[in-house]
RNA sequence: CGGGGCGUAGCGCAGUGGUAGCGCGCACGGUUCGGGUCCGUGAGGUCGGAGGUUCAAAUCCUCCCGCCCCGACCA
């Protein structure tokens, strides 16, 4: 590719809307053009670069089994109700009218799909396992897309279905997708952690992520400091150091004019918050429920949905706790009747907590579990904190703090279920075992999403002058400068080169613009191919003929004969 | 959806009531040639949109739209 002919263009300034390094990156680089909010072209560059990253999942795909198929993006709405998850997945569908005034979906996934051609396919247990897979755009009508490629509203995904016969085949299935998941994404030039995950709206039960650490992710992980234990902390469990002992003291009543949040509370009765017991009030899926958890922890909606098996949760507000007959602000589990009590483990290990007292501006000193009170449910559902201990290391161990938790920001950049038969029942997916009996299908499913992954491969692979993608990634291998073009040796001699670069099977990218030399070097560390090599009139003047050759990543270029040029850009790519 | 910022030439920006400018880029001519050369000439704008105030609006008022960031939400 001569750059004179590339559709696109560099950028000398950064763009005034991004922010985060990909998104400026790729802005700068002409690999994407925006459109609107969450919905961007692929220009020559970033296509190229996406067109690589799918060649190694189709490599990977293809070698765990997958076969590659293709499902409609436009479906009708029907059949998101038929798996309830019409609902589910709220203003994120993306609804439309066709002519016949027939709901639609512009589908955001594709189990739905997937699992009625399954029906029609799978009969026996000779049809199982079944592994397929498809690379396609999604549509999910996102509240805020950001990032460029992070988070977009129209973007491509790979997903992989598997239908399996037992526990054990789905097992199989999603070790052998796991292990395909980190040779892709270590071929992408990334190490990302995978960790334990809540599968939400998609349903279904193991779930794990694959997380590229970033400061400009959106989820947040808890990394434990000695073993590896990572997980999203949606579901991470921390381990919270053990309270003293103490001998509980009587109950006791005490004013607190106008103290209402846990902080005003503990620090006018001079305790720390570690030793008072918040109450938060939530409606979960429409019903009030009482929270309990002790004053220094938050409360983790995803365990809280978890625990009560619930759909929905959110906070209560004020007017809807004072109409339950509660008492906003002095709020407590002692002597509550008619409401249900979901606590918090961590309310059973402290002794003598602060806690409300069910009237205004009152609460009461002493408060010990279960003397003083009882809960419907009592379950770990804290969020993990830092510096809370590994519950991994706390099995093994049996000490609190042998391994401690860290957080980390990361870019999802891939997810894998099991998701069972929850998809499966409701459409009705069997098969007949060897003993003819009728046995629901299980399935499992698995994501990447491409773009994301390209936007991840720049965040992770960037410096202060561009990217620096792998060459198993970068759009080209080879970054052919010419300087001086005007000066005939040089012109003759670069397209010989270039010519012969090609021929040598290797993608270069040749800049026969007649630009300077500054602006030619920082638009190749700027898009950042892996082999520079730069003909000029001062390496044709070398003792004989020669080019430079250097490595994106390093700063020292080293002089080659013209025709040793292939072979040194071969060696720095290492094929 | 809440909070914040911003919409003026392709990009980055200035312009607080008197009829629109700078830098870069772009076109042409010359010049230079190892890290965003220099000189000259030129093209390019319904100032996000609609309404209003005013003799006069990029500028003041109202409404709307769009983009980015934080939060909420999010396979």
């Amino acid at each position: 590719m001569r750059f004179t002919q590339l559709f696109g263009r560099t950028l000398r300034a950064d763009p005034a809307d991004a922010e985060t390094p990909s998104h400026r990156l790729l802005l700068r680089a002409g690999m994407i053009g925006p459109l609107a909010s969450g919905l961007n072209s692929y220009l020559p560059l970033g296509q190229r670069a996406l067109r690589n990253i799918e060649r190694i999942i189709h490599e990977e795909m293809d070698a765990a089994g997958g076969q590659e198929l293709r499902m409609p993006a436009l479906q009708p709405l029907d059949l998101w109700e038929q798996s309830s998850r019409a609902q589910g997945f709220g203003k994120h569908l993306l609804r439309l009218k066709d002519r016949r005034d027939r709901d639609l979906v512009l589908a955001p996934t594709h189990e739905e799909v997937v699992t009625t051609l399954g029906r029609s396919i799978i009969r026996s247990y000779r049809d199982l396992p079944m592994l397929v897979y498809q690379i396609q755009t999604k549509f999910r009508d996102e509240a805020r897309p950001r990032g460029g490629l992070i988070r977009a509203r129209e973007f491509d995904m790979k997903d992989a279905y598997s239908f399996n016969a037992d526990d054990a085949s789905l097992d199989q299935t999603y070790q052998r997708m796991a292990l395909a998941y980190r040779n892709i994404f270590s071929r992408c030039g990334l190490n990302t952690v995978m960790v334990e995950a809540d599968s939400g709206a998609i349903g279904g039960k193991d779930s794990q992520e694959f997380i590229l650490p970033s400061e400009v992710g959106e989820d947040t992980i808890v990394i434990c400091n000695r073993c590896g234990y990572a997980a999203n902390t949606e579901r991470a469990e921390g381990v919270l150091p053990p309270s003293p002992a103490e001998s509980p003291l009587p109950l006791e009543e005490v004013r607190t004019p106008g103290q209402k949040t846990i902080n005003e509370v503990a620090g006018f009765l001079r305790v720390s918050p570690g030793k008072t017991l918040k109450a938060v009030f939530y409606l979960v899926d429409g019903k009030m429920v009482f929270v309990a958890i002790r004053g220094d922890l938050e409360v983790n909606e995803i365990k809280l949905l978890r625990a009560l098996k619930a759909k929905e949760a959110r906070i209560a507000t004020p007017e809807e706790v004072r109409g339950a007959g509660l008492v906003d602000g002095a709020a407590s589990p002692v002597g509550l009747r008619g409401v249900t009590v979901v606590a918090d483990r961590s309310v059973t290990s402290g002794a003598n907590l602060v806690a409300g007292a069910n009237k205004p501006d009152t609460h009461l000193r002493n408060v010990n579990y279960p003397r003083d009170f009882s809960t419907d449910v009592l379950t770990d559902i804290a969020t993990a904190q830092p510096g809370h201990g590994c519950p991994r290391c706390h099995a093994e161990t049996a000490r609190w703090d042998a391994g401690t938790l860290e957080t980390k920001r990361g870019i999802e950049v891939g997810h894998i279920f099991k998701l069972g038969t929850s998809m499966t029942d409701p459409f009705g997916v069997t098969y007949l075992d060897a003993q003819g009996r009728q046995r629901p299908v299980l399935m499992g499913c698995f994501g990447i999403g491409v773009g994301r992954l390209l936007a991840g491969a720049i965040e992770a692979n960037h410096d202060e002058k561009g990217m620096t993608l792998p060459a198993s990634i970068a759009p080209y291998q080879v970054h052919l400068v010419a300087l001086n073009l005007d000066n005939a040796e040089v012109a003759q001699h670069a397209e010989a080169l270039y010519e012969q670069i090609k021929a040598a099977g290797l993608q270069v990218f040749y800049d026969d613009r007649p630009e300077s030399t500054g602006v030619k070097f920082n638009d190749a560390d700027l898009l950042g191919f892996p082999v520079r090599v730069v003909v000029s009139p001062r390496t044709l003047r070398a003792t004989q003929p020669s080019a430079e050759v250097k490595a994106r990543k390093e700063s020292q270029p080293r002089v080659v004969a013209l025709d040793g040029v292939v072979e040194a850009a071969r060696g720095l790519l290492g094929t």
